[in-house]
RNA sequence: UGGGGCGUAGCCAAGUGGUAAGGCAGCGGAUUUUGAUUCCGCCAUUCGGAGGUUCGAACCCUCCCGCCCCAGCCA
């Protein structure tokens, strides 16, 4: 075991789990990852992926990996890739497990076969809008189907022809015969059958028809031998439904569900309808932009399988619905590349800086330390010369009371470097600052003042010959508001949510494609997958913690 | 106004009859060649509300209030 999950929380599902080994209800757990192939994973799934291989590690169990796919109309093989992507990407295996409920669809259907022997289903010939009607409200019972009593031989015929493809779709369903008054609604006589004509990922043209979600999930389970089926809130009103089919049906193990509260985030939307449609609408450019809460976007971002793993470690499983703050992930993913990202600098903004006193043509070479917790990870030299790039918001030229960097007459440290002042504003016509001219302290090569002088400010610089051009994307919220609306969606999203900037990097970072590493001061990047040498470009991860913005928006 | 759930700090979340863990956020302070990191300290006399049981209640009982989910041939 690692640490990390000897460390894995107590909650009321790893409770009943370990209360069932300790009561030898189980030998052993069996779990399973259920997702239907009809989008990519998000955030949201990676809780119940950390939760059901989670509890498989801990316990000395199994946990499989089972595609849900019930609906040929909405499922595709690449989103069975991207999935199988994702797990292994979060740091999960399902060994030899990976299993599909279509797997299981000649059982299914004689399953279904037997409930119609047994009296217990039925075929409808009820058209949609019929069988709404007569389902009945939250507060008024249904009524029975006029098709209901038909003969079990009837309905095994119908059935079989359903099978055979004599029906065009929504012609009949198959409905299990249980109780149109049922304060349930689940219970008033479930589809567990309907045609679909349709070419399925993975069984192609063999079934035009295709169990539900309700008809599948359990028997599946059932048939994996899972012990504790664990999934979310919403389908706790489906668990007497589940249980019913195993009551009723000669299957071989007889799992129980659990369900806990989904994820949700601050300004974040996790539905795949929502994700789909910003894929599809060209809100975002794909699954797997960084602005996205997909794994796969979440990865492009920079962000680490282990900051994932230790986020949803640190929010618990209950059963409460609640919204995440969106700071307690950026937490997560700091707390994991403060550890492992090497330094470097970058300016965001670029601010040309001519020191006057410094020789022309000339330049040399400092040394800077790549992390400041890891000896281990070594020095690089970095060039320095008469002209520089420092951050543009580094300067104020008037400077508010708690503003320590650089402003005319003060004096200020470049990292590794030496000390200046600046003398002098250069402006445009528009009046924007355009460049500074400076001095600096030779006797203060390195960063220390031999007579011991302070400064206050630390500032991250490039040279201006040496560093390249890099382009920056910085990520913000992809909604405005931290409880965007998921039915109106287009109305909340930030229409700032990506920035471009052209900025200037170390020439270190030349390759394009080095891990995450920190932009001193600034935040954490990694190389886009589109970056290359000749034309770099790196996507913000987070940012750094920032106090002095905190500070300055507070006004001062 | 049917059925199923859930209410503990700004946000997550332990606690299940013996006197409110922890994390995030926030706020002080120390260290700092990143306004980062790290480190210290502060942050619920009270658990949705009201009654009741008990020596003792966030935990048990009663009533009330609030929020979420369910009326797909989606999952």
């Amino acid at each position: 075991m690692t640490d990390e999950t000897i460390e894995a929380g107590r909650d009321f599902i790893r409770d009943i789990v370990a209360a069932d080994l300790e009561s030898g209800r189980h030998k052993s757990v069996v779990t399973r990852f259920p997702p239907e192939p009809n989008g990519y994973l998000h955030i949201g799934h990676a809780k119940s992926i950390c939760l059901n291989f989670g509890l498989a590690r801990e316990f000395g169990g199994r946990c499989n990996l089972r595609f849900d796919d019930t609906n040929p109309t909405k499922e595709e093989q690449e989103y069975i890739d991207a999935i199988k992507r994702d797990v292994q990407w979060l740091g999960f295996d399902w060994g030899k497990h990976l299993y599909h409920a279509s797997d299981y669809f000649e059982q299914i259907y004689d399953w279904a076969v037997l409930l119609i022997r047994d009296g217990k289903a039925y075929v409808d010939d009820q058209t949609p809008d019929e069988m709404r009607l007569s389902r009945g409200t939250l507060t008024e019972p249904g009524k029975n189907s006029p098709w209901r009593d038909r003969s079990a031989d009837e309905n095994a015929d119908l059935f079989k022809r359903m099978r055979a493809g004599e029906f065009p779709n929504g012609a009949r369903v198959l409905r299990a015969k249980i109780d149109m008054t049922s304060g349930n609604i689940n219970l008033r006589d479930p589809v567990l059958y309907r045609i679909l004509h349709a070419n399925h990922p993975r069984t192609g043209t063999a079934w035009c028809i295709y169990p539900s979600y309700d008809f599948a999930h359990g028997q599946s389970d059932a048939i994996e031998h899972v012990t504790h089926s664990i999934c979310t809130l919403e389908f706790e009103d489906h668990r007497p439904l589940y249980e019913w089919f195993l009551d009723n049906l000669p299957v071989p193990s007889h799992p129980h569900q659990y369900e806990f509260a989904r994820l949700n985030i601050t300004a974040t939307l996790l539905s795949k309808r929502v994700l789909n449609a910003l894929v599809t609408g060209k809100h975002v450019d794909g699954w797997d932009d960084p602005r996205m809460p997909t794994i796969a976007g979440l990865r492009r971002r920079g962000v680490p399988a282990d900051a994932i793993r230790d986020f949803i470690k640190r929010i618990g499983v209950a059963k409460a619905n609640s919204i995440v703050d969106s700071a307690q992930f950026d937490f997560s993913v700091r707390e994991s590349l403060n550890k492992t990202a090497q330094r470097r600098m970058a300016v965001l903004r670029p601010l040309k800086v001519v020191l006057e006193n410094y020789p022309e043509g000339e330049s040399e070479e400092l040394e800077a330390v790549n992390h400041p917790d890891d000896p281990a990870a070594g020095t690089r030299k970095i060039k320095f010369g008469r002209e520089l790039y420092i951050e543009a918001d580094d300067f104020m030229e008037i400077p508010p009371k708690k503003f320590f960097r650089l402003s005319p007459g003060s004096e200020v440290r470049l990292r590794y470097a030496y000390f200046i002042k600046c003398h002098e504003v250069k402006k445009n016509a528009a009046g924007e600052v355009i460049e500074l001219r400076c001095t600096y302290d030779p006797a203060t090569k390195g960063g220390n003042a031999p007579d011991g002088r302070k400064v206050k400010a630390t500032m991250h610089w490039v040279s201006a010959k040496q560093s390249l051009p890099a382009e920056l994307r910085l990520y913000n919220p992809l909604f405005t508001k931290p409880d965007p609306d998921g039915s109106n969606f287009a109305a909340d999203i930030n229409p700032s949510s990506l920035e471009v900037l052209q900025g200037r990097v170390e020439p270190a970072l030349a390759d394009g494609n080095a891990a995450v590493i920190q932009f001193e001061r600034q935040g954490y990047f990694c190389p886009d997958i589109e970056s290359k040498s000749g034309k770099l470009v790196f996507n913000r991860t987070v940012g750094l913690r920032d106090t002095w913005a905190k500070v300055a928006a507070s006004g001062g």
